[in-house]
DNA sequence: GATACAATAGTCAAAGAAGGTCAAGGTGAA
DNA sequence: TTCACCTTGACCTTCTTTGACTATTGTATC
């Protein structure tokens, strides 16, 4: 297993049972043994809004890193996906919607998994590179008007 | 007995008892002592939809090729589709298709509407005309994939 | 209060670690 | 000989790890 995935685990195990905590980080990446800065790559890879998470940070002498988990409302929540996500869209960013949708239970999980095959590059293949994150925004955006619709 | 055959045998042996496995690219090519693209060979020759196998893969750091095998007795009605369904696919044939699966109960009736817009021709409005059926036969494909992933 | 220094965290680009694609050339059976 | 299948390597894309450099904040000193 990755490192990233090592630590995005630990983060999220002592996330369990609380819905904020503080880091520090120089103290993380010595436990792990890797550069303070990996700790930013966990940070911004996985504990991103889009995943529903709020990230704070202080500088300075007794410094800190804060995330959060807020509480997204499901319709807020795809309404303003897609007033945002812009017209194109790529596989990995996708995903992490998806996974939101899972973990909000917008979606149950086989559900999302099966939809991540209708907008993953494999599926996308014979659409050229250049136009492939503007057809699978496309595609996203009719899925999230029809799960709205279903309300 | 040819190289790509060793490694089909190989790989297939280590299926034996697992309905999906992951390998690593490089440490298979290592082992047979060959190109690492041989393996995408075998893969793509031997480890087929039509065959009863599903593909994904990731790439960067910890990346990894994930084969499983799909149920094909139970999936009959499907499987037979995969294979005789051709490169291309208009919207309303794959409608019938989704309404097949819907009263056969291979799909709930929501998810069943959900799959449809995925591949509606209004999701694929920016892929051009004569690529339509084509696109939306890929996407179809691994769609049917997807569900007889033996998980 | 201003200044300097120490203690944090942030940014960004390069290097590393996978896997993917494609086309050219090799090989063997019909 | 030909054709289908196999093998190889150059080049591409994606994701992760690392480190040099930067920015901010708290604290001690003047």
């Amino acid at each position: 297993m990755k490192l990233s995935d090592l630590i995005e685990e630990y983060i999220k195990e002592i996330m369990q049972d609380n819905n904020s905590i503080q880091l520090r980080r120089n103290e993380l990446a010595c436990m792990f043994k890797c550069v303070p800065s990996q700790i930013n790559y966990v940070i911004s890879t996985r504990f991103i809004p889009e995943l529903g998470f709020l990230v704070e940070s202080q500088r300075g002498g007794g410094g800190y890193i804060k995330i959060s988990k807020i509480a997204l409302d499901r319709n807020d929540y795809m309404l303003n996906l897609l007033k945002n996500m812009g017209d194109n869209l790529s596989q990995s960013v996708a995903y992490i919607y998806l996974d939101n949708f899972i973990s909000y239970n917008i979606l149950d999980k086989k559900v999302g998994e099966l939809l991540k095959v209708t907008i993953c590059d494999k599926s996308l293949e014979n659409v050229e590179n250049i136009k492939r994150d503007k057809v699978r925004a496309s595609i996203f955006k009719n899925i999230i008007l029809k799960l709205m619709q279903d309300e």
